[in-house]
RNA sequence: GUGGGUGUAGCUCAGGGGUAGAGCUCCGGACUGUGGCUCCGGCUGUCGCGGGUUCGAAUCCCGUCAUCCACCCCA
């Protein structure tokens, strides 16, 4: 029988959940930093809930859930695993509306779940750290949610991520003038998001096969193609593309406003327009946002504002905006990198206590919860065995003290501490025991 | 959904038609109150699975499954 976990599912071992820890830990003090209050929501939705909400590609790669007992012959399904934090989300504010604040700002980290498969840096179930801010449709929201992730990137060594910025109704507006019937907007866009890959003259050819005008194609191309240019030369080229239509000047605006609030934030220095930036979640509405690095073909996070999801859950309409972190991929690049804290791959004890003899062990028991009772993270050898087995089973587990009570240390109400890094042994007053380690672990800290 | 690489000991991998291998790990010993280093000895295999070719297949062929990588899409 095998025992690899399921396909794309993944075992942490202790020093994986260290490193887990760690980098959650950091997301969600800077989160709390900005106001934000944690949420969770259950594995498992009712698939209705999901469905229609992502788009064709999205609802594709949804895990169901058949249904049970006398529905199981049917092969229906009627709940799902949630396939992003986001969506959850929306339901608990439609669910809870009156009793959240006018401002609901929240965090969650928690895995999600996708039947995709698996490669560098994607996995079946994966750990989503968002942050987003509900009811207000001000584009202060998406500046402070852009500085509180650039702070946790900045807080973790990243040190050269870009964040794309565009925004769905500039691209729509930028469609429209162009000359693109609505009808293939959604075609339009995924040739053109093909520019770096296929070139300017694979685009023509793509866009003319699905109908596009040679001119339209031209200026599209030409809008896409303007990469190294700054933030301002490609708003001012947005906006004459975008001329006239309604919705294209009101997303030029936005991303106007959201560069110029950022300017006092870390973020500030991060944001790259990008014209060419699509995303294929269908529930987006205004700014969408990605988060790169260069050594990772996916990306770090992303997010986007979406205000008529709340609303599909049939009650009020409520503007939202969010980020999305991926755990796993920081991790992928923060281990490529060497990027994590030396003390994260510390033992899981401060001492060990070694067995003298099947005589000592409860003596040996005691002394521990002695010890444990000063502060310190004890391990007893489960068995009697020789001193030198004990020693080197400490050795390997990387435990800084052994502690020996031996019948002599016992005669004389001594321990015997060796200190396995320096090799240095002593006997102390069993009393003082508990005291010394704990002076010694702060200095070893210190250093 | 499309394309490529790889499946051999617990782990990392060699072997490409003729008796199944190495290093590491693990266990024991040198070392009966002391680890790391060294040395000696030992355990571990349906060579992913199924079929075919052959006197003979880990090796060649077909299929299948798993896994990794790339595309698509995404975090």
């Amino acid at each position: 029988m095998s025992t690899q976990p399921a396909r794309g599912m993944r075992d942490f071992l202790p020093d994986d959940v260290r490193r887990r820890q760690y980098v959650m830990g950091v997301i969600a003090r800077v989160y709390e930093q900005y106001g934000f209050a944690p949420l969770e929501t259950p594995a498992v939705e009712n698939i209705e809930t999901l469905l229609g909400k992502y788009g064709e590609e999205g609802d594709r790669l949804i895990f169901k859930i058949l249904k049970r007992g006398e529905g199981a012959a049917t092969g229906q399904a009627d709940l799902a695993l949630r396939y992003d934090l986001t969506v959850p989300l929306a339901r608990v504010v439609a669910e809870y509306r009156a009793t959240l604040p006018k401002f609901f700002k929240r965090y969650q980290m928690q895995p999600v779940w996708r039947a995709d498969r698996p490669q560098k840096g994607r996995f079946r179930e994966f750990y989503q750290c968002d942050v987003d801010a509900i009811g207000s449709h001000s584009v202060v929201v998406e500046v402070e949610l852009l500085a509180a992730a650039c702070d946790v990137l900045a807080r973790l060594g990243f040190a050269d991520f870009t964040v794309r910025l565009n925004h769905r109704k500039a691209l729509s507006g930028m469609l429209q003038a162009s000359g693109v019937p609505a009808a293939l907007h959604g075609e339009t866009l995924v040739a053109l998001d093909k520019l770096d890959k296929i070139g300017p003259d694979g685009v023509t050819r793509e866009l003319a096969e699905r109908g596009v005008a040679p001119a339209a194609a031209a200026a599209l191309i030409a809008l896409f193609s303007d990469g190294a240019a700054g933030n301002d030369a490609i708003l001012a080229r947005l906006e004459a593309v975008v001329g006239g239509d309604e919705a294209g000047a009101t997303g030029v605006r936005e991303l106007r406003a959201i560069l110029a609030l950022a300017a006092g934030t870390r973020a500030a220095a991060r944001l790259r327009l990008d014209p060419s930036l699509a995303r294929g979640l269908s529930y987006y509405t205004g700014a969408i946002f990605e988060i790169a690095v260069p050594d990772l073909a996916g990306s770090l996070g992303g997010g986007g504002r979406y205000d008529d999801l709340i609303g599909m859950f049939g009650k009020q309409a409520v503007p939202a905006c969010g980020i999305s972190l991926g755990l796993e991929r920081i991790l992928v690049v923060m281990g490529e990198r060497g990027m994590f804290p030396p003390d994260l791959a510390l033992a899981a004890a401060d001492v060990m206590v070694a067995v003298w003899s099947e005589a000592r062990l409860a003596d040996s028991v005691a002394l521990a919860a002695e010890l444990r009772a000063g502060g310190l993270r004890v391990e007893v050898y489960p068995e009697a065995d020789k001193l030198g087995k004990q020693f080197k089973y400490a050795s390997a587990c990387g435990v800084p003290f052994v502690a020996v009570l031996g019948d002599d240390e016992a005669a004389r109400g001594e321990v015997a501490l060796k200190d396995m890094r320096t090799g240095v042994q002593r006997s102390v007053p069993r009393a003082d025991a508990g005291r010394e380690m704990v002076a010694a672990r702060g200095q070893a800290q210190g250093e």
